[in-house]
DNA sequence: AGGCCTTGATAAAACGTTTTATTGTACGGT
DNA sequence: ACCGTACAATAAAACGTTTTATCAAGGCCT
């Protein structure tokens, strides 16, 4: 019995009647092959779907279709978007794409970046988990490389993120025009470049707001727990903005528990608008950031890379869009704070 | 100037002074090298930062430790969490996974399986776009295959789903002894399967209720406008039960721009719970997916295949979790419809 | 001393491709 | 009829591995 071995290119060169070299060369369209057999290598080809090993292909044509892709965790609706917009721009320049996410361990992004090598990809697109992403990066590892989203420590780098800091000041200008005197920000850590970006922006553009700020870990109760004491304690914080969605949707339900109602207790805002946020009532104002383009920059940014483009690191920051909804109406006036005057909440 | 390769087994072994099937033999653990050799080994691919091709290595001894995934929609955090567990699981095999996402369309995952096909992965795990996957399957690739989440037509392959039909049963039962008398049931499509099986579910279900059964698909805003109808229509419907997660934030926005009271003027309810759902007030009642749970089994049932386990094809139904939430109170009586009694909604 | 294992290491073949160099073969120009 | 060229097809080498078969060197037994 033959082996249920997937068809070669020598079974396809028997079938059709001709050598191994002509059939390479017939299917990599190489203009020295008769049409006639052409015709019957494509015939052989689709009688016993035959399909190219794409392995042995890179080994001996050294060219590789392939791009990896490291992200900090599949599961975040961001990451994911961007990597799915990202395969479709990349498979619509005939490349592969090897996925991992780091679940937000910065040693398993090392692991990864080590594994992934194995692959020899000829290029590679890394939203690192912190800034101290070169440090992970293995030696003598020298492919092009696209960094997006968050902001290393160490420049050299092709770069496609967002401007974290206006877009975090646009909110923090807008709830100061709004009225609001102080401010608690929360992030989930400062040592993530982009949550760095932000708080900073947010410190430059308030004028009259009374900034503080907490940082809640995303699976590290105790910062909760702070943030609780905090609404408890009189006078109430008069605004919240949390600098990423993970933050928004642990603080948004403690208010809820809290029985805090948003706006007339507090105003709230964040930085990464989540579908949620045009659910509530009111609707939570929020910065959108463009992800898709994001992806599709990163995407041609490498691939001009992968043609040969050796010019200087390119450093690119995308505008983001700030939502502004019902949940950051105009400041009421402090003796009426907290007696209704509810915005009659929407969907924007 | 020697070119900026990646180091090969050639170089260690010439740097160890030993031969290449030697440090092969080392890198593999044969018991055939003494420990001395193997230390200058691991010296020698330390200071060259050697890693093993991969592709090379499938190709020579043809075991592969890589598995395909084919998603429907990597954008879906359902399916996202579906495949960052499943990375997981199957790293912690050893096994690389080529990770491809369909985009909800027949045609790109029939592509997306050819294309795949060329990596030569050892097994698959595919949630199809919808029932016909059978014949987007290549003729020929016959590697182990785990099915998941969604329904083949055709039987005969592993499967790793869950128990749509009862799961949705539970939600419609329990609208019918809030009291509820009709309930519209909103989806996207019928001819997903999952999607057939809940609506069937719902309909043996429902005992006092009147149904009703509208398609609203993703894109396409006749369905949306006919629900619209469907609601400013007196009688309004009691209650409305959307069978995907999709379908349900559609509805549930279009609610609140018509200004209709989730639970006031009619009550509301989900399968494929999302984050969201806790948030809002009341909470919506949802049917929640055991995606992890569905990931790994899909893994460890591949995992079996794979270790040569060639049993009859094998169906697994998983139970999922009815999330009971404000959105879906008792019934108030005929008479005093749409005229308040908010529940107290909260965050369950 | 001679024969036979065992041990540790290696040379060479093989995997499925692409590429390079080679071989025919036909053609047009003298 | 001869040469040079262009064209079509191919044989063989190469890519980086693993595997198989081979080999050399001891050690043990008679």
């Amino acid at each position: 019995m033959s082996r249920n071995h997937a068809p070669s290119i020598r079974m396809v060169a028997a079938r059709a009647g001709v050598s191994v070299a002509t059939v390479s060369n017939a299917l990599n369209g190489k203009p020295t092959v008769s049409p006639a057999i052409v015709e019957r290598v494509n015939a052989a080809v689709r009688e016993l779907g035959y399909v190219v090993d794409i392995a042995a292909s890179r080994l001996r044509s050294r060219k590789a279709l392939l791009a990896g892709v490291v992200v900090p965790d599949l599961t975040n609706p961001m990451f994911a978007t961007f990597v799915s917009t990202l395969e479709h721009a990349a498979r619509g320049d005939g490349y592969d794409l090897v996925v991992v996410s780091a679940r937000n361990s910065a040693a398993e992004e090392a692991d990864r970046l080590a594994n992934i090598r194995a692959w020899r990809p000829a290029g590679l697109i890394v939203i690192p988990c912190d800034g101290a992403f070169a440090e992970r990066l293995p030696t003598g590892f020298a492919i092009p490389t696209v960094l997006a989203d968050r902001i290393p420590d160490q420049a050299g780098f092709d770069l496609i993120a967002v401007d974290n800091g206006p877009s975090a000041g646009a909110v923090a200008r807008h709830l100061d025009e709004q009225g609001y005197r102080d401010c608690l920000v929360i992030v989930s850590k400062l040592s993530i470049t982009n949550v760095r970006e932000r708080w900073e922006g947010v410190q430059a553009a308030a004028r009259h707001m009374k900034l503080d700020v907490v940082e809640v870990g995303i699976d590290d109760p105790d910062g909760l727990v702070s943030v609780h004491k905090r609404l408890s304690s009189k006078p109430r914080p008069q605004s919240i903005f949390c600098l990423d969605h993970g933050t928004a949707l642990l603080v948004y339900r403690l208010l809820a528990e809290m029985n805090i109602s948003v706006p007339n207790d507090l105003a709230f805002a964040s930085f990464d608008e989540m579908e949620w946020m045009r659910l509530t009532s009111p609707g939570v104002t929020a910065v959108r950031q463009p992800v898709e383009v994001m992806a599709e920059q990163a995407w041609s940014l490498l691939s001009r890379r992968l043609k040969g483009d050796a010019g200087d690191a390119v450093t690119r920051r995308l505008k983001c869009a700030v939502e502004i909804r019902g949940s950051t109406p105009r400041c009421p006036e402090p003796q009426q704070r907290g007696t209704g005057q509810t915005e009659m909440g929407g969907v924007t």
